[in-house]
DNA sequence: GCGCTTTACGCTGCGCGTAAGTATC
DNA sequence: GATACTTACGCGCAGCGTAAAGCGC
C-alpha cells in the first residue's frame, strides 16, 4: 500500500520497547498486557513493511531497520505533540490573536479599559486594533482581516450578506460648547437652539456625522468647518469658534473646565454601536473571549457611560 | 489527557474534508460512509480538544483553530510519508550502505566482481570495503562498524562470544616460483622439496603466514624476507630472489608468463575461508542481499578458482 | 528449568454501514 | 421540500486480557 495507517500509539510502543529492549516491560510501561503490546508492535512492523525489532527468549534489540526508524519516530511524536500543545495553546488562550476593527470613538474611549482587562485575564494573545470609520471597519470584517468589528449606524440596520450584526446599545448625544457659552446654560436643549450657532462638523462619512444629519434634516446647522478627528473637534470648541455635538462614548475627550457638555434629550438622535462578526464561520477562542467580554460589558454596569454622563450634565 | 492518540488516517481525513469542505464527498474519497467519516472527523476534534470545523447544513469550513492545525497536519503526514519511503527503500534496497571487511587477497581478487554485481543489481546502495587482515577485520564485525567480515583461519575455528562463523570454503595454497626454476618441473612437490629454497614470507599476523606455519610445523623455510604485500612477493619471486606458496584466492596475483604456479597436494596445507558476522542483530536488508550473495557464489561454480588452477598445473 | 516471547482463545467494544432524524436554506 | 449533517442501531471484527505453549539459554 501506498500510505499505512501509523497511530502514535503504536510510534509510542515502539520507541518505548527500543529503550526497554524487553517486551513485558514496555507492555507494563505502556499500560497493556504482554500478548497485546506483542501484536501492536507487529503490527506497525506489518504497517511499516519491515521487521523493526530482532527478538528471542533473551534478547530484543533493533534491526538495522529499526535503528533507521527510531530518529524518525522520535521526531515524528515531537512534531505531533508540539502541533497539539500549540492548538492546546489556542483553545486555552495561553497564545492566539485577536483583530478588532472600532470605531475611533470607541476605540480612543472605551476600549482600552477593555483591551487591559482582556490582556491582563489573557496574556499570551496579541492585540491588533483597527480604529477606523464604520465602513472601513465592517470591510476588515467582510475580509476576514478583522474578527469583529464595533461599527455604527445611525438608525438603518447594516447588515450585509454574509455578516452578522448585533446591536450592543444605543450612544446618545451631547452638545459640547465653551463653558461660558449661552447654551451652557439654556434651559432646555433643542436642535432648532443651536441651529444659528457656529457648528463644528466632522466630515460626513463619520457615524457621528450620519447619525446628526438622519436627526436633524431637514435642519440645516451653521457649519463652520468639517474636521476629521473628534480631538480637532474639541480644540475648535474650546478656542471659542464654535459647539458641536457628540456622541456619549466620546465625552471623554471633553472633559474640561472650559468646555460644557450637555445631553440633549432627543429620543431621535442617536447613534446604534453594532457588532459585527462574519455569519459563517466560528471566532478564534482568543477573540470569543474578547467578543464575550465586549457584550458583557456592554450589557451590564455601564459604569463608563454613566459616570460621564452624570457629570456632564452636573 | 497528555498526548492523546493520533493516526494518520484521522489527519488524512482532515485534511480531505478542509480541501472538499463536503462531508459526504470526503467520505467517498476516504472511502467510508458519510456517517462513519462524520464519527472520524468528530473522533479526532475530541482527541485534539477543539472544534476543527464549523458545519450547518449549507456550510462546512475550517475554524480558526483548524486553520491552524491544517499547515501542522499536512507536515505531520508528509513527514511520516517520507520516513515510511525511506524505510521502504532501504528494506527494497533502493537505499542502504553495506560495510564489508575483508582480507586483502579476497578483497582484491575475489570481491571486485561481486561487488560490480552487487552494485549493478542495486545501484542506490553504497559499499564500503575494509581491506584489512583477519584480526582487523573481525575486530570491525564485534565493534558493529562492519556488517560482516570474509577472513581466514588456518584450522582452529575461530568464533569469538558474540560473533557467529560459518566456513564458506576451503582455499588450498599453490607454490609460486620462476618458471625456469627447478621446482616448476618438479615431478612430486613436498613441502621438504621446498625448505631448501629461499622463501619470501608473508608477515606472521597474515592469515597466509598463519596457514603455512601450522602445516609446515616443526619443519622450517629458508626464509629470505618477510613482506606484507602479495604484491611484493610476487615482485621478489619474478626477480628470481626466491619461491613462495601462496593461496588458491590470490593467484590472480602471480599470472604471468615469468612465474610458473602449481598446485600443493597436501591436505594439511590450507586455510578456510570464514564469514563472520555479529550472532545476535539481522544485517540490513542491503547487507543480507550482499552477504547472500557471498555464500551462493562461495558455494556454487567457483570458476575463477577452478580455472586458475587449471592453468597453473597447465 | 527458568524467563521471556509467541500462540490460542474467548470476549468486549470500537467503528462500520443502513436507516431514520433534524436543521437550514 | 430538498439537501446535507447528525443520531440511532445492529453487527462484525480488531484488539484486549487470560491462559497455555514454544523457545533459547
Amino acid at each position: 500500500m501506498a500510505t499505512p495507517d501509523l497511530s502514535t500509539r503504536a510510534m509510542r510502543a515502539f520507541l518505548t520497547l527500543a529503550e526497554l529492549r524487553n517486551f513485558t516491560r514496555a507492555a507494563q510501561a505502556t499500560h497493556l498486557s504482554q500478548p497485546a503490546f506483542s501484536a501492536l508492535i507487529r503490527s506497525l512492523e506489518d504497517a511499516v513493511g519491515a521487521r523493526l525489532f530482532d527478538r528471542n527468549t533473551r534478547n530484543v534489540q533493533l534491526t538495522p531497520e529499526g535503528r533507521l526508524f527510531e530518529p524518525s519516530a522520535r521526531q515524528l511524536l515531537a512534531d505531533t505533540a508540539r502541533a497539539l500543545g500549540d492548538l492546546a495553546d489556542h483553545v486555552e488562550r495561553r497564545k492566539g490573536h485577536v483583530h478588532v476593527a472600532a470605531l475611533p470613538s470607541l476605540a480612543a474611549g472605551w476600549l482600552p479599559a477593555l483591551f487591559a482587562d482582556y490582556r491582563a485575564a489573557w496574556p499570551g494573545v496579541t492585540l491588533a486594533l483597527s480604529d477606523l470609520l464604520s465602513d472601513a471597519c465592517i470591510d476588515l470584517v467582510r475580509g476576514g482581516r478583522a474578527d469583529f468589528a464595533l461599527a455604527a449606524a445611525g438608525l438603518r440596520a447594516a447588515d450585509s450578506a454574509g455578516l452578522h450584526t448585533r446591536v450592543l446599545g444605543t450612544d446618545r448625544f451631547h452638545l459640547v460648547c465653551r463653558a461660558d457659552h449661552l447654551l451652557a446654560s439654556e434651559a432646555r436643549l433643542t436642535l432648532r437652539k443651536l441651529a444659528p450657532w457656529p457648528f463644528i462638523h466632522m466630515t460626513r462619512n463619520s457615524s457621528v456625522r450620519q447619525a446628526l444629519e438622519a436627526a436633524l434634516h431637514p435642519l440645516q446647522m451653521n457649519t463652520l468647518l468639517e474636521v476629521e478627528q473628534l480631538a480637532t473637534v474639541m480644540g475648535m470648541v474650546e478656542a471659542g469658534l464654535g459647539i458641536s455635538v457628540v456622541p456619549t462614548l466620546t465625552l471623554y475627550q471633553f472633559r474640561r473646565e472650559t468646555i460644557a457638555t450637555r445631553a440633549l434629550p432627543l429620543p431621535q438622535l442617536r447613534r446604534r454601536i453594532l457588532l459585527v462578526r462574519r455569519r459563517e464561520g466560528s471566532l478564534s477562542a482568543a477573540a470569543q473571549a474578547l467578543h464575550d467580554m465586549v457584550v458583557q460589558r456592554f450589557d451590564a454596569p455601564p459604569q463608563a457611560q454613566a459616570g460621564r454622563k452624570r457629570r456632564a450634565q452636573g
